[in-house]
RNA sequence: GCGAUCGUAGCUCAGUUGGUUAGAGCACCGGUUUGUGGUACCGGGGGUCGUGGGUUCAAGUCCCAUCGGUCGCCCCA
């Protein structure tokens, strides 16, 4: 350690959005993924991995006009071959090509599930990063509403057995048909053409730009024109209000819990039918922890054979900031303080052994042997074993939590003699 | 891109209307006359107060700039 500052090296500072996980958070974020995991084979999505980096070409094509998002928010970059590469800012497109790219049209309707980092060029808030992760379900060529009913179900079981589910509501609306959409966009634009005088600033720009987002507006001014613009019930084909009737149908036969909302929309022009968010108040500004629809137009929009497809994704950071605080229980079984060098063989055999018998354990054998037995203390193992050496034989010391596990510890480490 | 707010020890934070050698807890290291206890007690090391200017007899404290963090707006695939 030099105190020549002059020498010292500055330390490369992480780059805007991205995060570090130590201990208890990277456990909880584990434990949403391995939970997700299980619960995807329960309804026999198969696993399936798609690249991190795409050609730029992929996402801006599937975003289509909202060239907001692809111009300001996606992290691109040239290659050295000067082609134009992208850092996935989300699943649903990569796993669109590669639907086409491997010819996954014979295995329709393909149910997919998969996990990763995502990025996008974002300025960061709560919940919200450049680097972030998600959970992603997506089921490809099916245009049957019990692929989004089932798409619906597995997220609704994820949250309870995650034991999030209280606190956080399903929220379900239909787009339509094109034709349906089409007929209310039309009577968005209208309605709040009229009202244009009152509306705020931002969604004067949005009445331009993305109509529908006015819908959802935050800004008070717009609420009351927001909250009187039409819903799109009445602009419904009969195949369309057949749809979102199938869809909230089998929601109730599977017991999920869910609650219209009118104003719930997505910008793109790709979606259809279906879009849903499970939406919370305990996450501040971002409060969707999972969010999906219907996006049949997508796969077209890639060059690939007109194939109906719906999906979600989950941002893995929400779900394990709400999870409870004992929800991952990762204390050890037992902790072995060695308070006499001489001991260490010994406590070595024993730790051995736990570990060799699933008990998980640790030692603590290093630093004055005096402050061991503290030091080990304050690791909350369910077992706390010390061994010192006493009249010139080893002796041991145990005290554990009540637990069967300490006691098997205890028990397997005595063994040893 | 815009706004608010915060940057003091490795970490979490005190620090009064500007006024001596800048403090605490945790962590780290050492000590506390062989002990079924010791998650304790005592001590020690560690800080050019984010950085750069300015105001002042005097700046952690006030002003400007800059770089970061946090929260919100825009956007949200």
């Amino acid at each position: 350690m030099s105190k020549d500052r002059a020498k010292k090296i500055p330390t490369p500072q992480p780059v805007r959005g991205t995060q570090d996980m130590l201990g208890d958070f990277a456990d909880r974020f584990q434990h949403v993924v391995d939970t997700f995991d299980r619960v995807r084979r329960l309804y026999g999505f198969k696993r399936v991995e798609v690249p991190v980096i795409e050609p730029t070409a992929v996402f801006a094509r599937s975003l289509g006009e909202t060239t907001d998002v692809v111009s300001k928010e996606m992290y691109s970059f040239e290659d050295r071959g000067g082609e134009s590469i992208t850092l996935r800012p989300e699943f649903t497109a990569g796993i669109a090509r590669a639907y086409i790219s491997n010819g996954w049209q014979q295995f329709a309707p393909l149910k997919v599930a998969t996990h990763g980092p995502l990025f996008r060029y974002e300025r960061p808030q709560k919940g919200r990063y450049r680097q972030f992760h998600q959970l992603d379900a997506e089921v490809l060529g099916s245009d049957s509403p019990l692929a989004d009913a089932e798409l619906l179900v597995l997220a609704d079981q994820l949250l309870k057995e995650l034991g999030i589910a209280e606190g956080v509501t399903l929220t379900l609306n239909t787009l339509g048909d094109a034709e349906s959409r089409e007929a209310w966009r039309a009577a968005l634009v209208e309605h709040f053409t009229v009202h244009r005088g009152e509306l705020s600033e931002d969604s004067l720009a949005r009445l331009d730009k993305n109509p529908l987002r006015i819908l959802d507006s935050k800004d008070p001014r717009d609420r009351p024109i927001a909250d009187s613009a039409p819903d799109i019930d009445a602009f419904l084909t009969g195949a369309a209000q057949d749809f979102f009737g199938a869809v909230t149908a089998g929601l109730d036969a599977a017991g999920v819990a869910w609650e219209r909302n009118a104003r719930l929309v997505r910008g793109l022009d790709y979606y259809r039918h279906t879009a849903f968010e499970f939406v919370t108040d305990r996450l501040g500004a971002q409060g969707t922890v999972l969010g999906g629809g219907r996006y049949d137009g997508l796969i077209e929009a890639l060059g690939g054979p007109p194939t109906a497809a719906v999906g979600w994704a989950a941002g893995i950071e929400r779900l394990a900031m709400l999870l409870a605080d004992n929800a991952v229980d990762t204390r050890l079984d037992a902790v072995i303080a060695v308070e006499d060098d001489a001991m260490f063989d010994l406590a070595m055999r024993g730790l051995r052994l736990l570990r060799d018998n699933r008990v998980s354990a640790d030692i603590v054998a290093t630093g004055s042997p005096r402050k061991r037995f503290d030091k080990a203390a304050k690791i909350g193992a369910r077992a706390l074993i010390s061994i010192s050496l006493r009249d010139g034989a080893p002796f041991t010391n145990a005290k554990t939590d009540g637990s069967e596990a300490a006691a098997r510890a205890e028990a397997l480490f005595r063994s040893i003699g």
